[in-house]
DNA sequence: CACTTTTGTTGCGCTTACCGCAAAAAGAGT
DNA sequence: ACTCTTTTTGCGGTAAGCGCAACAAAAGTG
């Protein structure tokens, strides 16, 4: 009821008269006159000078004037901002991940992302496996990217990718000339590795148990980086998905031996959201970029040259 | 038609569920269903999440939600700009306060305000600090004072200051004696504190741990109206920014002695509203008052007469 | 001053947007 | 699989808003 009225009102005002108002906006006058009358009536304000030819403001009706015109621009701009929202060209994207994912590899799919959407901004969250299943659960972010399988019944798993674990170490170490490294062969090795309760110390425990025989790392952080640069540093090894160290093993710094156990079952790289939850615009699009990239990243070849 | 649709939307929104929303507003939930479909399709937009039984916003959702809270304060700005011009000086204002404030100093400047602006409602909202942001956040009042700052984006911080965090005892009690208090001190005090959680805990709880010590509060309370009365009584003292008791303080029934400690940080007091929004009228001038009277607490002597 | 022109107001049927009720559909929990 | 709750859809009714036309009043005209 407002609505019609100020603009009724507003038109009347512009052109100064209710016979142009009328012409111009398509309805007949008696609505435009009634309109106005009621606007005043529920304002309690006499909005034009009564008695007149030609439409005279009051100063009530220019304050109204005023606020009818602010609100038309703000809601023009309502309907630019849903306008971008549409053409993705403006929007937000708040995605969790695990540590693990942090690396060259990774920030080239983002730079690529905001370079083709620019105007996107990204909030990149770096949490544990559960802490990002929670935040997806309650939408604190859009799209998580964890390290393992779960089976929350509220997540949708876009995509998940099989990770074996692998032994990185420098190109110049021992386990290098090995093709494949057993358990056994990791307690000749100095060892980096995450702490109890992480996921990899949780695979490796199952083949520790089945092989009678306790791992006992030189180094234990919570740390990838860390992780890696021990690793580059030539005397340890590491125990982590191929993925986590990507760059590091195209410029041939690392290089990844597979690890093989009967007990060791994979790690999987999943792409996550909520349940029920459309994403559209920016997520969207960033979801299934990353979803494309997951499957090349995959296939890393074992062995850099 | 706008207007119905996006008070429905904005109600259904708000409190999550359009059948909540229809008992609000009291229509029938159809009409709020079809209202809010049929936003969705003259904008062209989802706003909503289908298929839910709690209303979530989609990112296009949040924006409407945002633009008709905004438009929502416009109107009653003009409505007060209204008021105003037909000379007759009413208004209100509503504002909440955190309990810290109740006093005499504070009711005799409300008291002043309504002298000086006959007619001019005020509504006082008591609660949390949160609570406080949240409602200054969603318009359900003009004005907040809160006794720490605040880092939401959209709150518009008008006035805050320093308050340091005092040792409050009778006159007669032996930490009268002393020029400062040390957190050391208070070991051998009858202590009066609010429950851990609340600002002023945290607070101590960095110089405990800086001192290695544990304060054992003899009484815990959220009312800070019984640990002034308790820290009068004689035998207790309590910990809060002086103008908690300024009453008290100029008084002379309790005695304010600084707490010094590297590890304490300051409470503050912040007026603060919410971004973007004009306060005009009663809400304005109550606000300007504030400031400057909040000014003149701080410099309340340290030592009463 | 009478007449005309132009413009705003009022009266009266008519359309349609909105409403409530009830039934169906869809989630969410058990 | 079943139940409970919440939303959507179908249908008939009401009232707000509309156009048309008659009416009233200000401004221009001779």
């Amino acid at each position: 009821m407002w609505d019609n009225a100020l603009n009724y009102f507003y038109e009347a005002a512009k052109l100064g008269s209710m016979r142009l108002a009328s012409e111009k906006i398509g309805v007949a006058v008696s609505s435009i006159s009634r309109q106005i009358s009621q606007l005043e009536a529920t304002l309690g304000t006499a909005l034009i000078e009564p008695g007149r030819r030609s439409i005279r403001l009051t100063a009530a009706g220019q304050h109204v004037l005023d606020y009818h015109r602010k609100q038309l621009s703000d809601r023009e701009s309502l309907m630019t901002r849903l306008q971008e929202l549409r053409e993705v060209k403006t929007g937000r994207v708040v995605m969790a991940i695990g540590e693990g994912f942090i690396g060259d590899a990774f920030a080239r799919t983002i730079e690529y992302f905001q370079v083709r959407n620019p105007g996107i901004e990204i909030a990149l969250e770096i949490s544990s496996s559960t802490e990002i299943v929670r935040k997806v659960l309650e939408d604190e972010v859009h799209i998580g990217m964890i390290l393992n399988l779960t089976d929350e019944p509220k997540i949708r798993t876009r995509l998940s990718v099989e990770q074996p674990l692998a032994v990185l170490c420098a190109p110049d170490h021992p386990a290098a000339r090995l093709e494949a490294v057993t358990i056994e062969d990791l307690m000749g090795f100095a060892l980096c590795l995450p702490p109890k309760g992480f996921r990899i110390r949780a695979s490796l425990a199952a083949a520790e148990r089945r092989a009678r025989l306790t791992l006992e790392p030189m180094l234990v952080t919570t740390s990838i980086q860390l992780m890696r640069d021990i690793a580059r540093a030539g005397r340890a090894v590491c125990v982590l998905p191929r993925i986590s160290a990507l760059s590091e093993l195209t410029e041939g710094t690392l290089v990844a031996r597979p690890l093989h156990d009967p007990e060791l079952d994979d790690a999987t790289v999943s792409l996550i959201y909520r349940l029920g939850r459309q994403l559209e615009g920016a997520p969207a699009r960033l979801l299934s970029l990353l979803e494309n990239n997951l499957k090349s990243w995959s296939h890393v070849p074992e062995v850099a040259r």
